[in-house]
DNA sequence: TTGTACGCGTTATCAA
DNA sequence: TTGATAACGCGTACAA
C-alpha cells in the first residue's frame, strides 16, 4: 500500500508515530522516515495549538533556529530577516513557552518562597520586599503558604522541587520538626535561605531579626516603668525566634536583679486560641504578673482583650508588650508597645542572599547569617509612670 | 579515524551532537547513528544532573517507558519490575520533573492569581480560600501581586502566560484601564475568573460581593442613627466596586428622602495618602458632613484618626462607616462600623468557578456572576442615639 | 548568515 | 508485559 519514497519498497514500511497530526512512517530497509498527510478527519484530532517558533519559521520559510536567534537579539542575523520575524511573531501573537525554555536550559529563573501563614501582615510584607528585589533581577517568585501545617509545608516544597525552582526562601511552620523536605533541596545543590522562622539544626544561610536585642529592650523597658513581676508568653521551643526572645527576656530580668521564675514562662504555639488560654492562666495566678511580654502581637492583643474583659486597667494594673508591630498595635486602646521588625528589609535581604547563592552555583559560599536590628515602639500599654 | 560500526567506512562519518556527554556520530552512507564514549576530561563537562527516569531505566536495564508506567501505577506491568523500579527510584531520590511533564501534556495543573495588593488582610484571605479548594482538586496556585501598578500587573500576567497556567484568577489594580493583557488569556481559551476588582467592560465569569446591598445598609444604618449630612469617600470610578457602593449610597439616601449632593461625593483611589487629603477636605467643609461612608476600612480609619486629631467626637459629631471589616476595625477606638465581605468564600467561589471552566475546556459555559452577600457589622463609630 | 539536528525529561503510541 | 521511538517547544553546536 504505502511505498518508501526513497527505495520504493512496500513490505519494509512500519508506522512510527505522528508529526503534527500526520502519520509518520519508517522504511526499515533504508532507515528513512517520512510522513504522509492524513485525511482531514484525523488531522483535526489535534487540539488547539499555541503559536510556536516553528509556526513562525514555516510561515516565513526560514528555520526555527533563525527565528530563535531573531527573538533573542542574537547579533549574527540579517536585520531584514529579524525585522520580518519580529513582525510576524507579533502578528501571530507569539508567546514564548517558558516550560520548554526552562527544560532545555535546566534553569527556571524562578525562586520559591514558603511562609507559614498569610493572615497577619508580617509575611506578606516580607514577600513584597523579596519580590521587588527578585523581579529586578529577572526572577519570578512562586509564593506558597503552609497554614502552619507541616503536611502542607511538605507538599508545597515538593511542588516547588518538581517545578525546578532555582532557589528557595523558607520560613517554617510552627509544628515542623522534621527537615527532610528542606534537605532535599540542599542535596540537589539548590540554594535555600531560611528567614525568620529558622532553626539551629538546619541551614547555612539565614536572615533573621535581632530577636534577642528586641526582647531585652522590651523587658528592660517594662522594668524601667516599674513592673517587677513580668511574665513571658513565648513561642514553640524549637524555633529560634522563641529561644532568642526568651533569652532576651531572661537576660533583661537578670541584668536588673529580678528573678527568672519558671512559673512565669509559658511556651505557646503562636495560635490565638492557645494565647487566650495561657493569658487566662496568667491573669488568674497569685501573685498575678503585673506585666506580660508576649512573643508576638496577636498574642499580646489577646492578653489585652482578656484583661479588659476582666476589668484590669492597662497599663496601671497590667503592662503588655508584643512583638512585630502589627498594624493593629497602633490602634488598639492607647496603643500596644511592641518590637518592630524590618519586614521589607528581611525580604530584601533574603532575596539578595539567594541571588548571590544562585549566581555562585558550584563554589559553596561560606555560611552567613544576616541579623537585622529591631526597634522598640513605645505606646500606651506599657507606659506606667516609673516608681523611681 | 572513526569507523562506522555498521559498514566500516571512515569518510562518511560526521559529528552529530552529544548524547549525555558522549560524542555522537552519523554515518552518512547507511544513516546509522552511534556514540563513542568521550574521555573523562570532556565527559565531566556536563553539569550536575537530577536523576531522571532514564537513569533508573539504565540502572535496571529496562526501558524508560517501563519506568514511566511503574511510577504511574499503570496496570499492565509486572508487579516485580514495578517493585524494583519504585525501590530504585526511591534510592536514587528521584523527583519527577514537572516541566517536562507539563510540556508533553500541554497542561500545567497550575492556576495563576493576580491581586492588586498584599498589605491588608483582604486579598491574602481570598488567596487562602482559593488555594484550599485548588489544592484539594490537585492544582497549584501561583500567586502574584501588582502593588496597584498597571505595569507590574502586565508583567505578572505575561509571566503567568509564559508559564502556561491552565487558568487565571484576576483582581485588577486601581489604575488599570487597558485590558489587553487579560484578553490575551481569553484569546488562547485560557479561562479567566475575575473577582472583587472587576469591570463591566471585561469578562464573562466573575465573583463579587454584594457591594450595593452592603453600601445601602451601611448608609441606611447611618440615617437611622440620626445622621443627615452623609458624605461618601469613594473609590476609582472605573471599578465596579466603586460604582456599586456609590449606587447603594445614593439609593439609601433617596429611599429616606435625603438629597444626594454632588459636593458630598469624592472619588478617591483607594490609597491612604489620598484618603487623608479628601478626609481633610470633608472635615473643613461648611456645613461639615455629620457622617462619612468610606469605600474601605483603611480610608475610614484615616478619617477616624484625622477626626480625632481635630478633636471631633466619634460618633457624636461624626459617624463613620467603612467597608471590608479589616482586623483593625474591631480594635480602633470603640470600633469601626463596617460592611463585612466573605473573603474566604470569595476565594473558594472563584476557585470552584475556574475549576469548572478548566474542566469544560471546549464548550464555552454561559456567563455567570456569583454574588456573595455582605453583612453590616455595627460598632461604636456609628452608634449615635437615633433622634426618633 | 542560515540550516540541520539533537537534547532537555516526560508521556503516548505502536510493535513485539 | 515490555521496548522503541516520536513529540512537546526551545536553544544551540556544528555544518554549510
Amino acid at each position: 500500500m504505502i511505498k518508501c519514497p526513497r527505495c520504493g519498497q512496500v513490505e519494509t514500511i512500519m508506522k512510527a508515530g505522528f508529526v503534527r497530526g500526520n502519520q509518520r512512517f519508517l522504511c526499515k530497509d533504508c532507515q528513512y522516515y517520512f510522513t504522509i498527510a492524513a485525511p482531514d478527519a484525523i488531522k483535526t484530532k489535534k487540539r488547539r495549538h499555541q503559536t510556536t517558533i516553528i509556526d513562525i519559521a514555516q510561515d516565513l520559510g526560514v528555520s526555527n533556529s533563525t527565528v530563535s536567534r531573531a527573538l533573542h537579539g542574537h547579533p549574527d542575523i540579517n536585520p531584514n530577516t529579524r525585522k520580518a520575524i519580529l513582525e510576524r511573531a507579533h502578528e501571530l501573537d507569539y508567546q514564548p513557552n517558558q516550560l520548554a525554555h526552562s527544560l532545555v536550559k535546566s534553569r527556571t529563573n524562578t525562586v520559591g518562597i514558603i511562609v507559614p501563614e498569610f493572615l497577619t501582615q508580617f509575611f506578606p510584607n516580607i514577600i513584597v520586599g523579596a519580590q521587588k528585589v527578585l523581579i529586578q533581577a529577572g526572577f519570578h517568585l512562586i509564593i506558597t503558604q503552609s497554614d502552619e501545617s507541616y503536611e502542607t509545608e511538605v507538599g508545597n516544597t515538593k511542588a516547588l522541587l518538581a517545578n525546578r525552582v532555582d532557589g528557595l526562601l523558607a520560613s517554617m511552620s510552627h509544628d515542623t520538626n522534621n527537615y527532610d523536605h528542606f534537605l532535599a533541596f540542599e542535596k540537589r545543590d539548590i540554594p535555600v535561605v531560611y528567614f525568620n522562622r529558622v532553626t539551629d539544626e538546619l541551614g547555612t544561610h539565614k536572615v533573621v531579626a535581632n530577636d534577642y536585642q528586641g526582647a531585652f529592650w522590651a523587658v528592660e523597658h517594662l522594668i524601667q516603668n516599674g513592673y517587677t513581676r513580668i511574665a513571658h508568653l513565648g513561642g514553640p521551643p524549637n524555633l529560634l525566634i522563641s529561644q532568642e526572645r526568651l533569652r532576651g527576656y531572661c537576660d533583661a530580668l537578670r541584668a536588673h536583679g529580678l528573678p527568672v521564675l519558671p512559673e512565669y514562662i509559658i511556651h505557646g504555639d503562636l495560635t490565638v486560641q492557645k494565647a487566650r488560654i495561657y493569658a487566662g492562666y496568667f491573669l488568674e495566678m497569685t501573685p498575678r504578673p503585673d506585666a506580660i511580654f508576649a512573643v508576638n502581637d496577636p498574642t499580646a492583643i489577646e492578653i489585652m482583650l482578656l484583661a479588659r474583659a476582666k476589668g484590669l486597667a492597662i497599663p496601671h494594673e497590667l503592662g503588655v508588650v508584643g512583638f512585630s508591630d502589627d498594624p493593629i498595635a497602633a490602634h488598639i486602646g492607647t496603643g500596644l508597645t511592641t518590637v518592630k521588625q524590618p519586614t521589607l528589609d528581611i525580604g530584601e535581604a533574603a532575596a539578595n542572599m539567594i541571588l548571590n547563592l544562585m549566581q555562585a552555583e558550584e563554589k559553596t559560599l561560606p555560611p552567613e547569617t544576616v541579623m537585622l536590628s529591631t526597634e522598640l515602639i513605645v505606646r500606651g500599654s506599657s507606659l506606667r509612670q516609673a516608681t523611681k
